[in-house]
DNA sequence: AGTATATTGCACACAACTGTGCAAGTTACA
DNA sequence: TGTAACTTGCACAGTTGTGTGCAATATACT
């Protein structure tokens, strides 16, 4: 491959990520001019425009799955609580577009690079029921989609209300914690007992 | 207007209600199709698309503020929670549909018909928060988006993951509670302890 | 039974896309 | 500098929808 279709390609992928972030319906259209490329050479890098998404998605997806599996906490609500915050940090500039990739149409393909991170979110929920620490009045497997949609939701939250990074941080962290089962106190307590829950 | 006519206007906002609910992005076609009619024939009804969908959605609306309008409680927490209550006998049905006209596009005009219900779940947690029962550490009118957000990944989770009516009952004020920052076991302990919050 | 009212099928215009074929142009790079 | 690799514009086919005009038909109601 030429060096300067290399760069094309990479140049497709940023664009269609602002892109579909702006818009989850962008055309090719829109997202080859953003590109400074014309709609038809997309199709010099990408079969369809599915190929273009899942890519995007996989190499995305993949990212913020690696960030979190460096967490490690021996208490599973702080590590919860990390967990919510690395996906803040991998995620924060392209809110609309995590959202599309959990929620949209691909969701299933988001999935498949998402699951070591789900496995995460599920065992760490799972031991925290078993400490004591976790509600146990929802089923785990449950309590883990919800306390995603709550991450979610504060995602979206931040994106509509325009509000500072460092509060959404926070508020992603909170809700999760909430999610679990703790009160507003006891999750305060824990981000503020934790100093690397600020970063 | 014709008395068969009125029939078939009915039919077909019941038609979309259904069709709407297994697709939001359902054609005139498949919406037509089950009401029984063609789809020249809704522009007799109807003149854009656009209209059937906005008339739908302001009905639905209506009938839910409305429904909640009558819920009353000293206790604002309690009120949340019955407004939770109504909210789900009055969605149950229509959960998909419910949270596109709340989140997609025409959520403007949904908006319209649901401002006094939010109106009223602004107050309840304003209310709650002069009590001290409802977490302070996040602004009123960003918490209560977020708690209807969670009632609606409550409504999501019961439509996905096929569970028993009763426990997506509970499951939406679970949510709404913890969000409000109750813990689970207070949560628990309000709902136990008013049995109006089982019907 | 007669008439206003509804419904239907069909054709058509239109829009906004995706994806392809091809000839002509441009550019990396050996 | 030559050539393979890449990009471009344009035309075209195909898809899937919405919305309209119109003539033919069916139906409610008086």
């Amino acid at each position: 491959m030429r060096s300067d279709a290399v760069a094309n390609r990479e140049a497709l992928l940023a664009a269609a990520r602002v892109e579909l972030n702006l818009d989850p319906d962008a055309s090719l259209e829109a997202i080859a001019a953003r590109a400074g490329l014309s709609r038809r050479s997309v199709y010099g890098h990408f079969a369809t425009r599915d190929e273009l998404l899942r890519e995007l998605i996989t190499l995305g997806a993949t990212r913020v799955a690696a960030s979190v599996a460096t967490v490690d906490h021996d208490d599973p609500l702080v590590r919860l609580a990390l967990i919510a915050s690395r996906l803040w940090h991998e995620v924060e500039d392209i809110r609309v577009m995590a959202v599309f990739a959990v929620r949209g149409p691909l969701k299933g393909h988001t999935a498949e690079a998402l699951a070591p991170l789900r496995l995460r979110v599920v065992d760490s929920i799972a031991e925290g029921v078993a400490a004591g620490s976790v509600r146990r009045d929802i089923p785990v497997a449950r309590l883990a989609r919800l306390v995603e949609d709550a991450a979610l939701s504060a995602l979206a939250e931040a994106s509509s209300d325009a509000m500072p990074g460092s509060a959404a941080h926070r508020l992603v962290i909170l809700l999760v914690l909430s999610t679990a089962g703790l009160s507003a106190e006891q999750a305060a307590a824990l981000i503020d007992t934790h100093p690397e829950l600020d970063s």
